[in-house]
DNA sequence: GCCTAACCGAGACGGTACGTCCGGTCTTTTT
DNA sequence: AAAAAGACCGGACGTACCGTCTCGGTTAGGC
């Protein structure tokens, strides 16, 4: 967890002898981030000029070049810090059933920046795939902290005696997100509750040996 | 099945008052979508340029936009092109269990030109997600033609009574697809055969209720 | 005389083995030259940008960069060409005096495309010093030509015995295009009637020892 | 004479109340100046950048623009510097002729640092043309005080008998200033001591009624 | 055996975004 | 309060590429 993509910004910086001189405004990067993710919501990656950006943000080109060094690594970091913003891990659901944590964690994430983030990623597909590098970090920073919540809640569910341990739990915690991502991604149709409810019952729950001794839905 | 990307070049054209002038030389199309899918895999998709394309296959940009409209759809094209040879369903795999079908049906795709057709596959991602109507014609010529196959052996599956009715067969027929379509373009790693191991043994096999008598591996 | 600088376009390129693809439309080249003077008198230099010239001239940048290296280059081709079409030497007047023929000179250059030109070497001024090689051309362009026709009138002058032969012709022909120059060009103040009488009466003619046995003026 | 484009910065400032804080250092004012001109003479006006001249006097931006309001100021500013260095009439030379005296005002004007001057001059020249008033500005600090020289070296001339008083003094003066100007701007080529031999002999003596009685050269 | 339309490779065309650079302003820390 | 350092906005430059159009030349029918 914690992806930082920001990392190199914020952190790889040799501060040298001392600071000299004007400090960056923070205040830029998020404005300019947040510029970044309304354009691309709102015409997608292709569609989206760094012009529009830095108009957006009231900020010059130079101010967007000095902090990334293209449009795509641009938009990954801004990816990566909305991330950031909606992946609380910690304050997991526990509601005493794999299948209600799964639906809490459905509905925890839907709500908060959830719909736009995904939005987002959605837009940002094109990119993903232009180069080795940016798929690994678009998959890092998506992808893989929900992975790691699903491992949580999966692991739990065996601790309780509720789940088969005859299964390698790393596959079994890929399953939601990577068809989750595929979804979004490639088909472009929502990850919705029936989407995810068929996934459980179909899938997941008898995959882990949990029979269908459902509630309502 | 049977995708045809080409199908409004080759069979809508409607042939006028009479066919006058100098034929088409149809030799061009096969050297455009070859010269396509090297430079797609060679550099992806947006660092390829038309220009690129035709210099490849020593043709002029004139031809390829007699051909295509633009350059989003000759690349399509040319991946349906690919999929047309690789994609030989009818001939499916009848070993007695689902295991040895989904493995068997791996072999065969893996002959042929099938890494190949992965990298040009991979290299694509960055236009699926361009336009919603590209991203469904990428997903039908890709991933549904695998979930078809994927239909038939688990519906065989079911009517020789190795796996349970229990689940959805759609939903279930997915897994597999989504998963390696997630795997090749977004996470960039083969979908090799122990990846497929992997998710038969613990996810699909275990969800239809069927057990671990496995064989060697 | 023939000043052209166009001649690297026009004259150098090798045609190889034969001139192969769409040929430049040469109307272009006008077109540009032709919106860049316009700009050029509205603005000055500073002020004038290369999207500007190519919107006026409904053309793209490639276009003109296809053409001229840098926006400095493509000024100083615009104002050659304008002198071009200005110096037309050969029908030189020939009025019986030296006095009566510079007076004839400067009211057919007043005429035409006299002025404007003017107001374009005026608002060029600012490039012909950037690097020695723009500004020897655009001496070239401006000077020469008109230096070339003071020699060809002093030259009549003496060899019909109005003149001394007591002084170098080379520097006495450089005298009004020189002053004329520096008036319009450093000064911006207009090379008028009454300024070119004063050069003639007071420098020019006294130095050819020519004497003041002038008609009305 | 006696131009002083600083005066607006040197003499012109408002003490206030009181002069609080830290003085001005004085010696960056020559340190910035200084930069301007050793930049303006290696790479021209429109190359020079005010960050260059910065890094060369090890000042800030800030210390430039808390002097000048603008690059243009600035090196107009610097020009005049020099200027007020070269230039030092009343003690015009007097060797009996007017041939001499023209030739002694040269000797005087190339020694000291005449011939940096010229060149930074030359660099100037691509300012100068920018607007009217830059012109005019440049003109009255460069050509004016030799004019000026000019026309009391030739008065004392026409004053003594050696001259015609048949032509316009005011317009004679002009030439040589005018034509240096010139050569040195736009022709970039030296005002050297041949050149000046030339248009005394063939242009300014002879329009003078002052005949080659000349010395050796 | 011509005529003519449609093809061919080559490459110029208009338009538009990219990433760089610089002028003039503002901010931070040090003197 | 002035100094050096350097980030800030705005906007022009020159490059690259898409999809269209034009050039000279070639390849078929149809006459």
């Amino acid at each position: 967890m914690a992806i930082d993509f920001a990392a190199n910004e914020n952190e790889d910086r040799d501060p040298g002898p001392r600071a000299r001189g004007r400090k960056r405004d923070e205040s830029r990067d998020a404005a300019i981030l947040d510029a970044t993710i309304d354009i691309l919501v709102e015409v997608g990656f292709e569609k989206m000029t760094v012009d529009m950006v830095a108009a957006r943000a009231k900020a010059g080109k130079g101010a967007v070049y000095r902090r990334w060094p293209s449009k795509t690594q641009m938009v990954l970091d801004a990816v990566a810090q909305m991330k950031r913003d909606v992946a609380h891990l910690g304050h997991l659901p526990d509601t005493g059933t794999l299948r209600g944590d799964m639906l809490a964690l459905f509905e925890a994430s839907s709500a908060g920046q959830g719909e736009r983030f995904m939005q987002a990623i959605a837009a940002l597909a094109a990119l993903l795939a232009q180069q080795p590098q940016t798929a690994d970090a678009g998959h890092e920073a998506m992808i893989e902290p929900w992975a790691e919540a699903n491992r949580v809640l999966i692991a739990r569910a065996i601790a309780r005696g509720e789940a088969t341990t005859a299964v390698d739990l790393e596959i079994v915690a890929q399953v939601i997100p990577s068809m989750g991502g595929y979804r979004s991604l490639i088909q472009r149709r929502p990850f919705d509750r029936p989407f995810l409810v068929g996934l459980l019952d179909n899938v997941l729950l008898p995959a882990l040996g949990i029979g269908p001794d459902r509630p309502s839905t």
